[in-house]
This record gives structure tokens, C-alpha cells and sequence, in this order.
DNA sequence: CGTCAAAACGTATAATCATGCGAAATAAAT
DNA sequence: ATTTATTTCGCATGATTATACGTTTTGACG
């Protein structure tokens, strides 16, 4: 593993766990990993690695992954994910009518596309991050009722 | 017809249907179009557009849409667009305290930020994805009075 | 190892983009 | 219409990103 597939690892675990919004804020991220290089460098792996800058509501830009931010276990020196679900789905909670979907990193929107595509009459919309998915429930569903609709149509398997 | 919507519009239809690389070309290429501004004019539209720089093939980064988003028809250069500025919004709904909106695709970026620029103080917060706009709304708040406010925030006409 | 070629990198700087601020334009109110 | 408030805009400049170029590193081969 050369020093430089490293450093695009941690820069697309850096970026989708984390809003940065600039090459020098990213620079610093990576120091705090121990990976350690210039802002030039950054601006050749982004390219490379086709990140884009994404206006964001706030005013702020912030760096994404591009299309199906899909983001595959880490390789050797650092924190490899375990137990990935097919999903990436991690967790289902509830807040009034609100259903707080966790997923692994980059794997929110897959989420949310399934959910959509699922057509359930219980969700009236749905929202993604990066590892998180907001989904508006009807308020005369019940949770048990919904948590079970949900787990179904992201293939969640619940234990 | 402010002559802001316009050259918004103009915007969309330029960076469409070819490959813009940088504000100032897109600037020469408003003024094939009749539309005139600055550099910084620009900055602050695409912003506001939400719209991405994504490096492409040949190392060249051009600008995109966001989202799904198909421009449709413009008749032909000057074209002012009749029916412009149709705000995107196809319903607007409740669950709690949280307006669920639901737009066309690609169309939740913009429509959450013309809800943070009203500044309304029943919303306490936006969160836009693709189709998709939930809005975080004050307890206190009627939904007759919610639903008045952010269709007028957001220019949809209620029939 | 030593040599060569290719890739990766840092420095310095050019190119591009974002923004504070006052001016001009537009809208609202009297 | 005149005043007042709000939005939009351009200019100048600060902030951020990209790159030319020389240096160092990496890898293949003898």
C-alpha cells in the first residue's frame, strides 16, 4: 500500500464523516489521522478521485463524493468497519414523526432512494446526508408498524 | 420578471448545453445571450443554484445542475421565459411539527434556500435533498398559518 | 547496489472563486 | 410621487484552488 492510497482512503473517510469545506481544513483533518501533506497535493488527489464541492444550505460549500458515494472498508493501517450489513443501514430510531435512519458512510442516499422507490404510504418524504436519512412518517402510523415497513424495504434485518 | 430570474434561467440553459469551465467563461457566454454581469454576480448565482464544479474526464472541471435536473425549453436566445420562476413545489404537507415539501426533482436545494432567505421566524430550520424539503417548524405555529407562509415563501400558488 | 524512468511531491505563484461594502435598482409604504 | 426599505449588483480584494517547475521518491532492471 503505497503512501498515497493511504492518503485517498483517509481523505474519503475524512469527507464523508465530516463537513470540510476547504483543502486546508482537509489538510489539518488528516494530520489529526497522521497523514501528513500539502494543500497542493489535496487539490491533485480531489481532482483524481473526482471529488466536488457542493453548495450546501448555510452558505457553506463542503466536499462530497461523487455519485453513489459509496464507501468501501478501510484497507490496512486504521479502523476497518465490521459488520456491514448489505444495507449499510445501522440503526432505525424514532423522534415524534420522524424515523432517524443511520447508515455507513456515503450509504444514505442509497437508503433513501430504496425507501422512496418502496412507495410506502406511511412516508411522506425522506432526506439524506451522508450517513443519515430523515423520513417524515404519517402521524397516525404506529412505530412498531413503521419499523417494520422501513426494515423491510432496506433490506434491514432486524434482530 | 425581475432581471435576476432571467439571467438565472439563462444560467441553467448555458451550463446545460456545454461544457463551462470557469465564471468568466460563463460570463462570455451570457453575453452571446444578451446578459450582461460580473464575475462576482455569477459566484453568487451558482451559489444560490446550488450548482456543482465536477472534474471531468480530460482534467477539466465543468459546471452542472444538480440533482436529476432537466432544463426544459427555452424558445430561443433573448427568450424571456413566460412562466417563470415556477417555484418547483408539488405539496406541502404536515407531520408534527415538521412541513414536509415535496418538489420536483433536483428542485429541494433552491426551494430550501428561498425558505432561508424569507427568514420566516416559524421555521426553525431547512434540510433539503434531491425532492425533498423538510422543514422544522415552531410548536407554537398554526399549520393554516404555516401552510400561508411557506407557499408564499416559496411562491406556490394554492388553489 | 547503481542507474534510469516514471510517478509523487512541495514551493511558489498563477488562476479562479467568494465577499465586504457602497452604489444603483427595485419594491413597498405613505 | 416621494420617501423608505429591500434587493441586486459591481468593484476591489481576500480566500481558495490549480499548476509549472524543480526535487525527491519509487520501482524496474541489470
Amino acid at each position: 500500500m503505497s503512501k498515497k492510497s493511504a492518503r485517498l482512503e483517509m481523505v474519503k473517510m475524512v469527507i464523508s464523516s465530516q463537513e470540510i469545506a476547504t483543502q486546508d481544513e482537509l489538510m489539518l483533518a488528516l494530520q489529526q489521522s497522521g497523514v501528513r501533506c500539502t494543500q497542493a497535493t489535496l487539490s491533485r488527489d480531489l481532482k483524481e478521485m473526482r471529488v466536488v464541492k457542493v453548495p450546501g444550505s448555510g452558505g457553506r460549500k463542503v466536499y462530497m463524493l461523487p455519485g453513489t458515494h459509496v464507501f468501501r472498508g478501510v484497507s490496512d493501517t486504521h479502523a476497518t468497519v465490521s459488520a456491514m450489513h448489505h444495507s449499510g443501514v445501522l440503526s432505525i430510531k424514532f423522534s415524534g414523526h420522524l424515523a432517524i435512519i443511520k447508515t455507513l458512510p456515503g450509504h444514505a442516499g442509497h437508503v433513501a432512494y430504496d425507501l422512496d422507490n418502496a412507495q410506502l404510504d406511511i412516508v411522506l418524504g425522506t432526506v439524506a446526508g451522508d450517513d443519515t436519512v430523515l423520513v417524515a412518517l404519517d402521524e397516525e402510523v404506529e412505530r412498531s408498524y413503521a419499523l417494520n415497513a422501513l426494515a423491510g424495504a432496506t433490506n434491514l434485518n432486524l434482530d
